[in-house]
DNA sequence: GATGAATGAGGTTTCATTCAT
DNA sequence: TATGAATGAAACCTCATTCAT
């Protein structure tokens, strides 16, 4: 038997590709990504195919360890307010313990590397979210907006709050529940 | 820069760019973009030193545009719904009426090509618009949270309207009107 | 090259070669060939040092193919035209018969990877062809040229006769005659 | 006005891969085809859009050069011999010449590379040769065989005695003589 | 000032070959 | 022996920028 690919080797790639894509921008190059990962550059095309696959892979990659971590120890019987607390603070949470993810995960989105098909592998992890998103958008205040405001609407508050926690990391946690509290009178 | 000869052409560059960009990202060959301007590739350097500063001078450009068409009859005795609303219905109705533009702005905003000297350089145009805000970060709802966190909030919150906009063109003022008093709601 | 373990996988290489170079050129990839092959892409290397060596032996391998064949029930004893005819008629056959790999001996009789000595290890299996030939050299008409000629010219009008019989394969076993009687009118 | 592309440096372009493709094969590395013209790497790209493309011009820019000096004091109103004799005489001598030119020519024509539409843009310049060979097709020895083969037999029977010729450079003017006086005599 | 050919560093990707398993 | 991941040198090509015209 061969030597096997190893996900460590995999990993060890996707992180550096964070760092160097938080550095300097989607522009990263592959051998400089290879580097950091401590690989020879030939070697990453031994686990993506090619650059668009890795940041296709990254994408998922970056969504999927956030949804599992807003999965984890989800209220699922808590009252709505409670669920959509939970959502809110972890990820508001996790984005301030991590913002190079963050700013990948952002320029990811905005280019337009990441096809439908990679946006939808991502649906399964984001049932439980996408079920309060959904009770909250039957609520009067949203009503009458089209569906997918509230999840877009959400995204967007959050966007607006991390950014200002992001300049006062010393009070995020007030912060966050802060901007919860002024989220929740929005929409209840 | 030194004064320029032909604000035309300079004006065609930045037409160009903004088409290029809108197609294929930050990435845009400068050669495109002059081929795109109707004038020869090193004619694009007697006009912006570099592409950076051709990405900065149209970031001013794209910010500039904006804003004029917001304080052009912005209701300055107006009631702070009255001018909120202004502002929210003029920046909506200008991205509804430029998608290129506004996906060059977002690139140029997740991107770093964007200095902290550049985005200065807009804000005596921001000023009925930050006077505005200011006042509504006073409001109650908004009391607690930083300084900013209103400014971040409606741009954030214009940004999912907008994602949901459009979608649904035909209904664009419908929804401009309805996202405001959701907005509106939120802050009041 | 040391002796080898299995024969069968050897061949599986040299056929899969055939049918990578027929379809991309020289620059087949080894591991392309390898998986044609069914074989790990490191195997190869098992069985030829190096691509180089896997080429020469292809050579060499697709020539005696040709000779076998055409010595198989070679009518020694026949006249001079009846063995050229055998000739001419087998080689064309086979030609018809496998144009890949017809394609690929002109790739790899063009290129310079095929070397002196891997040309030489086939003039064994050419014993009878070249005994003819050098029977019909000796004719009035090629009295005067040069030794070489009359093979060089046979392979030549065989080449002539190829090109436009692959275009009309239906009528191939006269059009085969036709060019014999043509060459041997004109060697007679 | 700035610098004009200048045919000089095409030219050069050619010349230089010429050189490296009869050195190396088809697989000559466009980098140090532009080393041995005299030009930058990207500057061989302003020339020709893509290796292919010069491969395709390089075809065609060999075949015209041929082509031309045949057509050169052809004896348009000579006998059918005498035209024979004369286009294969100058090929002859022409490939004598520039034994580079003439591998090069060979390695395209087998490879896949050429398009149609390269081989197409040749027939212009090669007007009196089809002619000619026209003309020959219908003679008694050759009725019978499908049109194209008289220039398929021909191009072979020269490659015959061009191998020959190769090896003995010294003879090479009774050579080019005897080997036509065979052609014409299985012909005529 | 305007032009666009020239430059060459740098980007992504391929591939023959090696070698740990 | 067989495997296939790992390697890194090239390969082709792009592109911001310069500069002769």
């Amino acid at each position: 038997m061969a030597r096997l690919r190893s996900p460590e080797k995999r990993n060890a790639i996707l992180q550096a590709a964070v760092k160097e894509i938080a550095r300097v921008g989607l522009g990263a190059a592959t051998a400089d990504i290879a580097k950091g990962a401590g690989v020879a550059s030939g070697t990453l095309f031994t686990y993506f195919a090619s650059k668009e696959e890795l940041l296709n892979e990254l994408y998922v990659e970056l969504k999927r360890e956030l949804y599992t971590k807003v999965n984890a120890d989800f209220p699922q019987t808590g009252s709505l307010e409670r669920r959509a607390r939970h959502i809110w603070v972890r990820l508001l949470e996790l984005w301030v313990a991590s913002p190079e993810k963050r700013k990948v995960s952002r320029q990811l989105n905005v280019s337009d590397v990441i096809t439908a098909a990679t946006r939808e592998r991502t649906t399964p992890e984001r049932a439980l979210i996408d079920k309060t998103l959904g009770e909250l958008a039957k609520r009067p205040s949203l009503r009458g907006l089209p569906e997918g405001f509230a999840g877009a609407l959400m995204s967007a508050m959050q966007e607006a709050a991390i950014e200002v926690i992001a300049n006062k990391p010393r009070q995020h946690k007030a912060l966050i529940e802060g901007s919860f509290s002024f989220f929740w009178r929005a929409v209840r």
